[in-house]
RNA sequence: UCCUCGGUAGCUCAAUGGUAGAGCAUCCGGCUGUUAACCGGAGGGUUGCAAGUUCGAGUCUUGCCCGAGGAGCCA
């Protein structure tokens, strides 16, 4: 019976049959250890000179790293096997012998495996971050659909920039120039007049020549987008994802946090609330270790560490002055100059997870908002029209998926948290 | 676009301006409980490319190519 490898404890005593490829190889005279990899686990299988046909034993001295192979054999306890169980070979099938594979149980440069990336896949570290991006993004949805929210995907053909400023990626388009979508929130804004609770869920993409271990040129961002909440509102309802996601990845994927080496102590403790401070009072942390710091500016990535290390979770700075945030930010009604912006900034130094706000809902300002930022006039008018008939207060965030996955994994450079990362000049494999 | 660092065997790295080396991988041999197994042996090189200085360049100089890290911008 074929089983994979993740439920091999269920079948102690039976004869089962794994099929995937080798992972390594041991010998010790006359007998074979040999690892099983199947997507799922890895599994240890024993073979014995006298205790199986010679034919069987003469395959597993000939069996190369990544070959393709179904076993057969009886599963055993045992404690000297890694993962605490084995197979006890009764013979095996190579279904394609691999030569030389480049990926060696050793160590390798970032140089040497970035253009492997479809072999470095399966090597046992980027095996437990995809599981680990795929229980985030499960998390996230569940959590959302568990809140009565529907996904409503926005375009990635869109005719115009978000915010104008930012890069983008044009492609011909019938003759006409479109670009990809750096976010998909301008429709979310659409469809929560339909359906009230929305989120878009999709690859977004920036031309930025960014060149650091937090961006790729096409990343997946998770924007959830309500109608009736506000600044506060938004805020919680970020608080309560992370925390949850969090939970749900502690909860089911231990053994891969494990495989990661990642200090889950710094997860667990993770509590709410999650402080909120204003950008104001961002600014007089970041002027005790910058001096040169002056209100107004943005925070750079120097200065969002210096938040982020302040806390031992992740902070929300909420108040951003208007001018450093995107047009459709509503300002505050009490002080014109700051806008209802809030970001979250998550810890150990991994920057920005979360970027988002109240929206602006009147029609008049918006309009001039669009003006003042010498945006198409035009081809925001759909948008223009949301505020016409039936606006309402509205907020929202979008959440770096990669970045998230980086966090919680506990590595540095996002390049690893997706199966194919993107980046500036490099889009092979 | 700017700044910094790097490019030597299949891989990871050594090598005062003076014979190009080790570990791993591969191949051969040994070992009945290995844990990135171990032990012995063998093969393996246009030192990123081009020019220059020098009796002599992996090493020094100049230019170029490629890559990594960071900045700005952002999630």
């Amino acid at each position: 019976m074929h089983v994979y490898i993740e439920d091999i404890g269920k079948y102690e005593g039976r004869e089962v049959t794994v099929k995937g490829w080798l992972y390594n190889k041991r010998s010790s005279g006359k007998i074979r250890f040999i690892l099983i990899r199947d997507g799922t686990g890895i599994i240890q299988s024993v073979i014995a000179e006298g205790d199986v046909d010679d034919s069987v034993f003469e395959v597993a001295d000939r069996i190369t790293q990544e070959s393709s192979v179904i076993l057969n054999g009886t599963v055993r306890k045992d404690e000297r096997a890694p993962g605490g169980y084995e197979i006890v070979a009764e013979s095996i099938e190579i279904v394609q012998a691999a030569q030389d594979y480049p990926i060696t149980p050793k160590e390798h440069s970032i140089e040497y495996l970035l253009p492997l990336r479809h072999l470095w896949l399966r090597s046992k570290k980027q095996n437990s971050i995809m599981h680990i991006r795929h229980e985030l993004i499960k998390a996230c949805r569940d959590f959302l659909d568990g809140r009565g929210f529907i996904n409503a995907d926005t375009p990635i053909l869109t005719p115009a920039s978000v915010e104008g400023t930012t890069t983008l990626f044009p492609v011909d388009y019938y003759g006409d120039k479109v670009y990809l979508a750096q976010s998909g929130q301008l429709y979310n804004e659409a469809t929560i007049g339909a359906l009230g609770k929305v989120y878009c869920f999709g690859p977004t993409f920036r031309a930025e020549k960014s060149k650091t271990r937090r961006h790729l040129t096409e990343f997946w961002m998770l924007e959830p987008e309500v109608a009736f909440l506000d600044l506060d509102g938004v805020m919680k309802l970020a608080e309560e994802m992370i925390l949850y996601v969090i939970g749900q990845i502690l909860e089911k994927r231990g053994n891969d946090l494990k495989t990661l080496e990642r200090d889950t102590a710094k997860l667990t403790r993770i509590k709410k609330p999650f402080p909120r401070i204003t950008y104001r009072e961002a600014v007089d942390i970041i002027k005790k270790k910058d001096k040169k710091f002056e209100y107004g500016e943005d925070f750079g990535a120097p200065h969002e560490t210096i938040i982020s290390e302040s806390f031992d979770k992740p902070v929300f700075i909420h108040h951003y002055p208007a001018g450093i945030k995107a047009f459709y930010m509503k300002r505050d009604p009490k002080d014109e100059s700051l806008s209802l912006s809030v970001d979250m900034i998550g810890p150990e130094g991994i920057g920005e997870l979360i970027g988002g706000g109240q929206r602006e809902d009147d029609y008049d300002i918006l309009l001039e908002r669009v003006r003042e930022n010498k945006l198409p006039e035009g081809a925001y008018q759909w948008y223009l029209d949301l505020r016409k008939y039936g606006t309402c207060p509205h907020s929202g965030f979008g959440l770096g998926i990669e970045r998230a996955i980086a966090w919680i994994c506990g590595i540095k450079h996002v390049r690893e948290t997706i199966p194919f990362p993107r980046m500036l000049e490099r889009v092979y494999p």
